[in-house]
DNA sequence: CTGAAAGCGCTTACAG
DNA sequence: CTGAAAGCGCTTACAG
């Protein structure tokens, strides 16, 4: 149907216009010194036959080949297409395509993917993940691209980029508090999890040490238990905010809540984590919830990759971007003085 | 910190095996003939000086970039990523890499992306999106590539690869059958959408013409609303069985039958659609429900372009491919004849 | 102001 | 059995 119709070159726009491919090649970079109308008439022609540069070969001249890898092990693409979007928003002015690779956590696939991306010259790899105290089964030290790590651990001396997870829950906190919330317990996932015991290190610190702590699975239904524990008991004992881990947690105890009678958010607040609108917006009530900004991490990853891609220097390390408040129902503006 | 290290070429290997490149090329792709001995020497020795072929350079003498592009406006990665999983597990083995280009619904953003990819000589285009009855905002058709369309629509004449919804449907509503399901009811999507209206014909097929059905928005929020119009009246004309054109539909329904006492699977099966693992594993009980398999589509797909990258004759036209039953808990294998 | 030549990294006829 | 040459599509000194 489609025949892979030989595309037009640089020498059929030079012999269109009776000149040498040397100055068409000048006349469309405005590179050299040429009559301006000769340099008009081959842009014309140029356009006319629809000529557009092979970039492998310009790739092949200039050494860049105006391309760079993102290598995942987060198939579900809860955290990568975020940081894909922002990536590829900040990198498409530049001509920058992105190779997707998604290795699971298979060691041998990766080393693949990453040697299939150094044999197309990518110009730098951006590495990501689901969790940011684990990295990726590839060991990217010592390649000869930039790596950038987002979401994810990198290796010693490496540009990491990741969520400020102590900042995000002192803003949930903050949250529960100007609410005039004051008997708070935190509903989290595994305390192998270093987001999970930065946020909940933030918690003891702002809630007070004798705040209730429950780590557990990142699932709905450890919401739901942590409601049992929590509130079928009497009285004063009760909690009047919860923070929860994520966004999944937090609908459990929504739900959880609302099937004993509790009402979110007027006798209970309710901040999650994440702002997974599947999972947010969908609850009854709507999660106020913290978002990682994944998407200017992205952005962000991107045009450090290309700093690095292009020999300017980036200071290596650590970097936590912050996160921000996303007010809806669970735990809204009104003021709930007990 | 990394330097952009120039790389090891094939003449570096020729002077360290003290021969020509010609001579290299020829020992590393096994062609033309030479003493055994001389291509295992030159062999180790390109091993030792770590020695990768120059994709860029490969291409520009194919003319084949081992490089396909996966564009698409799913931009919450729904369809997408099961999509790009299984069209990277197809390629992968042949060396080829994938381009993600997520262009939102921007005629604009879409331009640039194909034409970046064309530039760089991709050897074939996988258009995708978010809906079957929908293309997306740029104009495939005469591309100097094939294009394969999955799971978006396709041009005229095109290749087009889509989950078979009646099919699914079919499965779905048989299922409700063989647990002794006879008064159903479908909760699904808005009459515009082709998805909708395929599933629900063939329930109206299935489930005889006064079977109830009811269109509304894909959300949680429709499904309990339906269930408030179906189940909050008396006795017989309640339906004992719902399939719902999705799973967030699904998860709105089992909710809403929950807070009234309505069992399920005891009282009313329900059957979800799409098979969207953190909606159907998280509802309780968990969402039987229908897969489209989009991953195999995935597979398909990129063989299905690679066998037009490669010449070999693709049939054109609309190929369906069947879905199949995940059981869980929301539609179990219990009979209940009432 | 314009073109011939060399070259990016590779492969493939073609000589020897 | 091995190498020099030409060429993929482009750009950039260098002549003229």
């Amino acid at each position: 149907m489609v025949g892979r119709s030989s595309r037009v070159t640089i020498h059929d726009v030079a012999k269109a216009a009776g000149v040498s491919v040397s100055t068409v090649s000048k006349a469309l970079n405005d590179t050299g010194r040429m009559a301006v109308e000769t340099r008009d008439r081959i842009k014309s022609i140029a356009a006319d036959v629809g000529f557009r540069p092979n970039a492998l070969a310009r790739s092949l001249l200039f050494n860049r080949s105006f391309t760079i890898g993102l290598l995942t092990n987060d198939t579900y693409g809860r955290f990568t297409l975020p940081l894909m979007a922002g990536i590829s928003e900040a990198l498409v002015d530049q001509g920058v395509s992105v190779f997707l690779c998604a290795i699971e956590d298979d060691p041998g696939l990766a080393k693949i993917h990453v040697d299939a991306m150094l044999d197309k010259q990518v110009d730098g790899i951006i590495a990501t993940g689901k969790r940011i105290d684990r990295s990726l089964p590839v060991d990217l030290a010592g390649l000869p691209v930039p790596v950038v790590y987002a979401y994810t651990a990198g290796a010693e001396g490496s540009v990491t980029l990741t969520a400020d997870d102590m900042q995000g829950a002192e803003l949930a906190i903050s949250r529960l508090h100007s609410v005039g919330r004051r008997k708070l317990a935190h509903v989290t996932g595994p305390e192998s999890f270093a987001s999970a015991t930065e946020r909940a290190d933030a918690f003891r610190r702002m809630a007070g040490a004798s705040a209730i702590i429950l780590h557990g699975e990142w699932t709905e239904a450890w919401g739901h238990q942590c409601v049992a524990t929590l509130f079928d008991r009497k009285g004063s004992d009760r909690p009047d905010g919860v923070f929860c881990g994520n966004d999944q947690i937090a609908r459990g105890v929504v739900d959880a809540l609302r099937e004993r009678g509790i009402r979110v958010p007027e006798d209970v607040s309710v901040v999650g984590f994440d702002n997974w609108e599947i999972v947010a917006a969908q609850t009854r009530p709507a999660l106020t919830t913290i978002d990682m900004n994944l998407k200017e991490l992205g952005r962000i990853a991107g045009l450090t990759i290309l700093d690095l891609a292009e020999g300017r220097a980036v200071t290596p390390g650590l970097r936590k971007l912050p996160c921000n408040l996303v007010v809806r129902q669970s735990c809204d503006g009104g003021r709930r003085e007990n």
